[in-house]
DNA sequence: GCAAAAGTGTTCTCAATACACCCATGA
DNA sequence: TCATGGGTGTATTGAGAACACTTTTGC
């Protein structure tokens, strides 16, 4: 959690005004990176409990404006489209126990957040971004703040593991898209980096010749020309998004 | 309206208690009849406007159950699979002045009420249903609820347009399950009658031939005998749901 | 028998799939 | 030269679309 966010949490925590009661939005950030896809996780001070980042709304504050503003903080990207993939409104998503938790992990005093025990509803955004180490303020992410890979994740917070799931579920039924938009390779990059790509998203291999006539029925690549330098063996067009 | 809103409605406008501030949810209940695709609408008393039937989330209710309340109380029906069809949380979806209107509507005093002049943040459910006249205590649904052809609607409160435009496009990329789900056509039903509410949800033709040996792929429709009465030509097929 | 509605068959295209083969490279 | 990775061609399958033909029925 970035000092900003502390400052806004504090504020909302003491002043009880400003943001909309009760609602909240979680981000599920997803990057690529060293062959493996990465979620942004943060670790509220002292909390012992990884969490996705989350933020709230702003009585001025459009809702998805306020996920955006989470995810330009704690990435420094702009202009990156987010979509919302579900909504948590149960009840009891929240436990007390770790809600109080969370509150005493702030550094609040039991008696100046006990009227804030009440339940959340959280709205769920995902977005596939450049894999980046610094922070809105150009400072690298801080201790709290790490990518880790979607396939070995710790304990998450409350029901923050199910909303990585229906994250990663909405994002592979969106993939072409998301990859296209995400601009996550650096350009040129050749059919089997973009290849890696896929079957690290959707966890399941693809087959080579396939893949390529795929790619290259969605109009969006462009080929250019050869690369010489690594391969040990032929080498392979590049390629990079229109 | 039902009376039972009403009350509701009152006691929040009141105690400014129980349910969760600042949030609400809107249901976009499609139903067939008479050959038209209908969306149930309701006219808060003494408000000039139409608008979808929606409500609030108690503190103790999931998000999704506030909605399913809603649907049971305008039109009895349970057990109906409500989804999740979006999220409308723009700052300004609601103006001031409609919002006053709304709450002067309910026979409130603007002393009363100018305290609960803040931003709303809807969530958007739909369920496509049979075709109910009846209200939750069986009386026959009031003056100021309505099923309204969804090609021909009035005007609508806030950005509930919006929603029934959103809404209509979920249902469309989900038209078969919904349809099979729904249960909305009385068994049997011929093939025709089944094409007829497609091409009524879609909105364009579709190719007798073609519908029928994509409908019975699907592999959820069951053959029965023959019908003999109304038609003057070939008796058709009867079918029903699995 | 004829028009209208209903049932069924055929063809074409396209995408996805699976299999197969050739090419280029450097160890 | 040969194992490896890269590029491409081909056959098969199934869904969707467009067209055609036959069957049944009431008038």
């Amino acid at each position: 959690m970035t000092d900003q966010d502390q400052e806004r949490m504090r504020a909302y925590l003491r002043k009880g005004a400003g943001f909309v009661p009760q609602l909240s939005v979680d981000c599920v950030i997803f990057t690529y990176h060293e062959q493996q896809l990465k979620v942004l996780l943060v670790q509220p001070m002292g909390l012992g409990t990884w969490a996705l980042p989350g933020g709230f709304v702003a009585q001025q504050q459009d809702v998805e404006a306020a996920a955006a503003e989470t995810l330009r903080e704690r990435t420094g990207l702009r202009e990156v489209p987010l979509h919302l993939f579900g909504v948590f409104g149960k009840a009891d998503r929240q436990t007390q126990d770790a809600q109080r938790a969370f509150f005493l992990a702030q550094g609040m005093e039991a008696h100046e957040f006990e009227w804030l025990m009440k339940r959340y509803v959280s709205i769920g955004y995902y977005a596939l971004v450049q894999h980046v180490t610094e922070a809105a303020d150009g400072s690298p992410l801080a201790d709290e703040v790490m990518w880790q890979d979607v396939y070995s994740l710790p304990p998450l917070a409350f029901d923050h593991a199910d909303m990585v799931n229906q994250a990663l579920e909405t994002l592979r039924t969106h993939i072409d898209q998301q990859v296209a938009q995400s601009r996550l390779l650096p350009e040129p990059f050749t059919m089997n980096a973009l290849q890696t790509l896929y079957e690290t998203i959707l966890n399941r291999p693809l087959r080579r010749n396939n893949f390529q006539r795929r790619m290259l029925g969605l109009g969006t690549l462009e080929r250019m020309e050869k690369l010489f330098t690594g391969g040990a063996h032929k080498a392979p067009f590049l390629y990079r998004f229109l």
